[in-house]
RNA sequence: GUGGGUAUAGCUCAGCCGGUAGAGCGCUGGAUUGUGGUUCCAGAUGUCGUGGGUUCAAAUCCCACUACCCACCCCA
């Protein structure tokens, strides 16, 4: 048998509805902040993201699917999107149009990792950026966006935990400082946390190793290294955040796995969903542009949602809407019935309500399988129902019948969706 | 890349010390020639993950492999 492949998956039905409910309301809520779709190719040069993302990330060291394609092109299928949102920018001259650029995508990204619970190779973002300006209303903004979509998906209990990362100037120095004292502690931490001092030293903040975070807790905060225009900006996102009563949790100790990101870091975390915590990251990138060759400056920001990890957790709490939404279900008696039925079931149809139509079998089937699926109706037509024109309507729920000529029809089914 | 767990019907799983495979749900037909949900009756479906070994005999014991799950690393 030939099977889906590892840490790729079949979305089948009822679970595809949660899916369609989910993108729908991202849809709508970033429409109404003025965002608009954008589509960027599945794949790219490989060099987008290793100069994007960063050579030393993990993603771009060992989980990217590449390949040479037959001119000798480096191609990898995306791990991300905001490389690729940002290239589309600069090819497409974008900062040249009037106003912020708010873009919005939603599809799947490649990762060759193991998969877990939570974590796919082939999993699917939502994911907005916001391209042209540094201010810190727009990171404000951008947070108060993403945490109304979570919330009318119906994800409840999320926590917003929210860092700055400083910029060019002030990282470095924290940096600087940080390996300064690791070099006299990390020695008594954890195996991962030698390793990390040397190769990524912002990770040892992030350890979860119950032993080391007496150590954790000495290192240097990334907060009292922030500069003048940093720290400024960073107060005023809160400040922006807190004028919108929206909750969130400073941790100095948040750490992103990208490279690009500068100044405001967020993450939203729910319990929900095992190890795999986090069903969204994000943050600003005010550099990003330059290095992937922009020859003016286009500062952003941006987040991704976890759609496999959101819908993991709506799926849980809503089941609902995993129901299925048939209105009317058709049972045509013999085949003069059933052409009747084509006709009627196109006119309820593009009046908008969800028909389905037995092809065949005996009633008694037809009810059972009517039943099955959920259709809140079922409509009998047989010889006697085309005669006379009164149909026979049931209500499954009640079992109560009916009978209801075509025009009682129209009036109950039309604008039904 | 590393560690642990699991693998028996479409699904969830039982099957202890080896004796030749079961339940619930689902599916199909019937009780009901134009009426579902409840009930009752009947029925179908298994290379017991794959390969090898031990044994008179293996779903069961041993070995290897594979797949899936969970966790680490890391991240959405």
């Amino acid at each position: 048998m030939i099977r889906a492949i590892k840490g790729t998956r079949d979305i089948l039905p009822p679970a595809s509805a949660v899916w369609n409910h989910v993108e729908r309301v991202a849809r709508r809520v970033m429409e109404s902040y003025a965002y608009q779709e954008i589509r960027t190719p599945i794949f790219e040069e490989t060099d987008l993201f290793a100069r994007g993302v960063g050579e030393d990330t993990d993603i771009v060291s060992k989980e990217m699917y590449s390949w040479e394609d037959r001119d000798g092109t480096r191609l990898t299928l995306r791990p991300e999107n905001t490389a690729g949102v940002i290239r589309s920018y600069i090819e497409h001259r974008l900062d040249q149009r009037p106003g912020l650029q708010k873009l919005y995508y939603m599809g799947p990204m490649f990762r060759r990792e193991r998969p877990q619970k939570g974590r796919y190779r082939q999993f699917s973002q939502i994911g907005a950026e916001v391209i042209g300006s540094e201010s810190p209303a727009v990171d404000a903004e951008l947070i108060e966006m993403v945490m109304e979509v979570l919330s009318q998906a119906g994800l409840e209990g999320a926590r917003l935990i929210l860092n700055s990362v400083g910029c060019k100037e002030c990282r470095p120095k924290f940096l600087a400082a940080l390996r300064e004292q690791l070099k006299d502690v990390a020695a008594g931490m954890c195996n991962d946390c030698q390793r990390r001092a040397g190769t990524n030293p912002l990770r040892v903040l992030d350890c979860k190793a119950p032993e080391d975070q007496p150590a954790i807790e000495k290192l240097p905060s990334i907060l009292d290294y922030l500069c003048e225009t940093c720290r400024t900006h960073f107060a005023s996102v809160r400040s922006h955040l807190d004028e919108r009563g929206i909750g969130y949790e400073v941790r100095p100790r948040l750490v992103r796995g990208l490279d690009y990101y500068t100044r405001t870091t967020f993450e939203v975390v729910h319990g929900a969903l095992g190890a795999q915590n986090s069903v969204l990251g994000g943050g600003r990138y005010d550099g990003l542009a330059e290095a992937l060759g922009s020859k003016v400056p286009a500062p952003g920001i941006g987040f991704s949602i976890g759609e496999d990890r959101l819908v993991m957790t709506v799926e849980e709490t809503h089941p609902g809407l995993m129901k299925g939404s048939i209105d009317l279900f058709i049972a045509p008696m013999g085949e003069a019935a059933l052409r009747h039925s084509t006709l009627l079931a196109r006119e309820l149809r593009r009046g908008g309500a969800v028909v389905e139509l037995a092809f065949e079998g005996k009633l008694k089937r037809v009810l059972e399988t009517a039943n099955k699926t959920g259709a809140r109706y079922t409509l009998i037509v047989g010889d006697n129902e085309m005669e006379s024109g009164a149909y026979a309507l049931k209500n499954m729920a009640t079992g109560e019948q009916e009978t209801v000529t075509r025009e009682q029809l129209a009036e109950r089914f039309y604008g039904k969706h």
